[in-house]
DNA sequence: ATGAAAGCGCTAACAG
DNA sequence: CTGTTAGCGCTTTCAT
């Protein structure tokens, strides 16, 4: 049943109804009475107005729209549950779309998301920028927010953390330690975020003096195959590097594997520090230390910007802090 | 642009438009000519049918709902994906819901689920039964499927392991390693998926000539603290139970931690096996005996059974088969 | 081969 | 305080 036969078997008018069931009785002053009657017999025969004739009505349809490279990746299903949930006092839906970090299927997904009526969309990308996704993007029709990996050269409200500076703190973190040869297993080596964290870990070296060429690098994609053997790539170096950052959340269970495999000791045999924090990452032997992002404040500050209410949306790019969170994978040499 | 202003722009009926652009141009001979033509300005102007409007003249939107207990747990983040995977071909979106283990979030976010015109709805449920929980999904106005934790007494197609038979599946591994105290980490205990693993265990124990009054248990919730201080709790017992079961998988994070912080290590101090494969799982130290359900094969029948086409549906509750997954937590006793 | 028009369920402007 | 009505954008008879 909906409302307009609610309405008819009432005997009242559907925007009667309608009024009441939205609740803007008050607005309209419906009499208490047929407010009563109304939400009763709604109740009885468990009528909601429908959100599509709404939602046509009204242009909008109470739903956001999220996409994510990888909603296996704990990173992403967390930050996922932390915009739902701040969305749901709201009344807005989530719909929610994975890329499986391929970006054919994300500008797919993004056309399509782009194309349902949607009250805004939040989009953490692949990484891998193309003209097509940096258009897409530049002229949703809708609110749109950029998150965790960012678009150069698109003025869109975004989201993340300073890559650079979090890559420089991994970095820091192993040459205060004492460690002077490096490696790294990047995640996706296309992704501007672990371009980024890369130019950070050089970085960092430059300035303690110490020659960039001589960083290790591995790594072209998420799987677990090819994180492993990427892994075992760098870990069979000769000589190993003695500090290893994993740029990605995935690689570190790949050097892990690569590192038993070997019959190698962390951090007896290499140190070794890797980017976000994971639910066993304290549990593993030897606990692992990780650069953190904070993914609740991420969510708050994406939800912010994608600003519904529809004020004026600032295009400055939101940084939020990463941290270096201590384990003891990560140990001093001399 | 929306298609009346293509039509216009074009100088032809909406319904042409409608008609080139919804893949019906050959039912009602469009002529070639004037498919091109629209086409073509489709494409220039990125005019794509509205699905809001399409969906409430049709009555269908294109969309599934699915709805999860946590989309943070390995088991279901896989499982979303798969499906999602599954649809993604058909054209068909998935709305993503999350319900956070609270049963008053699983009803109030099914309600809101079941009052959109959803072509489907896949439901993994808390697994606290309440008779609201039942009515709503047995008067489901869309086709409905329920995954993993099943509500009995409902006639509702569904997939699911059998988790008696699983439950017997961990106990009798640990009752043939030479295991005769064992114990079990709950989940949530009024969830119908521990119960009815607790009484496969229980069953097992019997059969192996076991009291199943010997059996420990311990556990009362999700989170990670109160795994960690449920899991303290059982292996604090004396004596220590020597074989202990995780009926779900967060479980074993506390079990870990505990065993770490009371200096315990398995599997000299005592066995452990866990419900769900992890990504993890092989990757602690040490690696993990598991019960692994086929995640695959589940979405699959999932997706089946949702039978968007309108043929007729079966009840018949889908069974696939957990299987043990062994790893080193798990050692014989004499 | 194409157009005209009804109507999906709803809300909001207008009218009393 | 409540009713009437005009669309929101689309698909689908029915008509030509």
């Amino acid at each position: 049943m909906n409302i307009s036969e609610l309405a008819q078997h009432l005997g009242v008018a559907v925007s009667t109804v309608s009024r009441v069931l939205s609740g803007n009785a008050d607005k309209y002053r419906i009499s208490e009475k047929t407010v009563q009657r109304v939400q009763k017999a709604a109740e009885k025969y468990r009528v909601v107005p429908d959100p599509l004739g709404a939602g046509l009505r009204k242009g909008k349809l109470g739903m956001i729209g999220l996409l994510v490279p990888d909603i296996t990746n704990p990173f992403f299903s967390t930050l996922a549950r932390a915009i739902e949930l701040r969305f749901r006092d709201t009344g807005i839906a989530v719909q929610l779309c994975d890329s499986a970090e391929d970006p054919a299927t994300e500008i797919a997904l993004l056309n399509k998301l782009l194309s349902r009526r949607l009250d805004g969309l939040i989009v953490a990308p692949v990484g891998e920028v193309s003209d097509e996704l940096k258009s897409a993007v530049s002229n949703s029709p809708m609110p749109l927010v950029v998150l965790d990996r960012l678009l150069p050269g698109v003025s869109v409200p975004s989201v993340s953390i300073d890559n650079i500076k979090a890559g420089k703190l991994a970095a820091n973190h192993l040459i205060e330690s004492g460690h002077k040869h490096l490696g790294c297993l990047r995640g996706n080596c296309r992704a501007i975020s672990d371009q980024e964290r890369l130019k950070g870990v050089e970085e960092a070296m430059r300035e303690a003096g110490l020659d960039p060429a001589t960083l290790s690098i591995a790594g072209t994609g998420y799987t677990r195959e090819l994180s492993l053997l990427s892994a075992t790539e760098l870990l069979t170096l000769s000589p190993r590097p003695s500090g290893i950052i994993s740029l990605s959340g995935q690689g570190i269970l790949g050097i892990l594997e690569a590192s038993r495999a070997s019959g190698l000791s962390i951090p007896r045999d290499f140190s070794v520090i890797a980017f976000d924090e994971q639910p066993w990452s304290a549990l593993m032997q030897p606990p692992i230390t990780t650069i953190t992002q904070p993914i609740e404040s991420m969510a708050e500050k994406a939800v912010f910007l994608l600003n519904l209410e529809g004020r004026a949306k600032e295009v400055t790019p939101e940084v939020v802090e990463a941290t270096l969170c201590r384990r003891e994978s990560v140990a001093a040499v001399n």
